[in-house]
DNA sequence: TCTATTCTTGACTATTTTAGTCAACTATGT
DNA sequence: ACATAGTTGACTAAAATAGTCAAGAATAGA
């Protein structure tokens, strides 16, 4: 289990275009520089998230993008799920497609497990706002940040 | 995000030994035929939980797996750990490993939200045991269950 | 002891997902 | 018109996951 490259991109493009607000806008390759990501590969996401209505962009010389909305009405659930199109795939979703025999004795006594884990995951991640993050102290990357730092109060919001 | 199918099955599998402990053991290829999962396969998820600790094995004729400890005292997380290494895999895990360049404007202001999330997570799955696995009432394998089971009662354990 | 049973080990392959690239195109400002 | 910059979709590469295989070692029962 684990965060993919594009979520975290993503959450970290948007970060950066939450900081810029007072400029118009922030080029895809400015955007690449700036959080050293292939060029390419960030035009990929943005895309997505325009498509998602979490940015706009403008084209032309002086073009880029911006933030659609205001940061604290923007959550990393919202970014997930417009780079991934979901949060979190419950595991019997491939079974109820019919691509796999479902019948064991077992018969799914976990899965109200799984289903709770991915609300909890959900809410948590709907709860987290792009201001929230802009807020938060940016801690040196590493495992020596994780136990000092003072962040990491910010709580959930069920939904 | 999702639930990898060796996690999956290797909670199925655990399950299955904890409901039949008035046997003496169940061999791989009965578990197999339970839980509708290639033998093979089977027998590779058991030598995990075995090398883990979670399930004792005899071999030969009336051989096979059975529960190492009791339901209460083995959790999925434990079990996770167990097929994977570990629940969560953190973002930042790679960046510092010196795989690549961990320098961005964001500076890692999102990662105490990862980590905060991989701790929700693993709280949560170190909290539900096998045995209460086992008291819940199997729902039925499909969307319909979600909403109007009675399960999902469960409560996080802070560890 | 011989044999069938069953776990053990590690390497191997196939499939799927993720990550990243590329080229051709469209819109816009100067 | 021309340079800048987003748009689109297809493509490839790499990694993770899922599953297979074959040869071996322990054990129970005949």
């Amino acid at each position: 289990m684990k965060i993919s490259s594009s979520t975290e991109y993503a959450a970290r493009l948007m970060a950066v275009l939450a900081r810029s607000q007072s400029e118009a806008s922030v080029s895809a390759e400015r955007l690449s520089a700036l959080e050293n990501i292939p060029a390419d590969y960030v035009n990929q996401i943005l895309l997505k998230l325009k498509r998602a209505g979490l940015v706009e962009s403008r084209r032309g010389q002086g073009g880029g993008y911006a933030l659609a909305r205001p940061p604290q009405s923007v959550t990393l659930g919202q970014i997930m799920r417009a780079v991934e199109g979901r949060v979190f795939e419950d595991v019997c979703e491939k079974y109820e497609s019919g691509e796999r025999d479902c019948r064991h004795q077992s018969r799914c006594a976990i899965s109200p497990v799984w289903r709770k884990l991915a609300a909890l995951v959900e809410s948590y991640l709907d709860g987290v706002s792009l201001e929230q993050i802009m807020e938060e102290k940016p801690a040196a990357c590493g495992a020596a940040a994780a136990g000092t730092s003072g962040g990491m109060q910010w709580t959930t919001r069920p939904h």
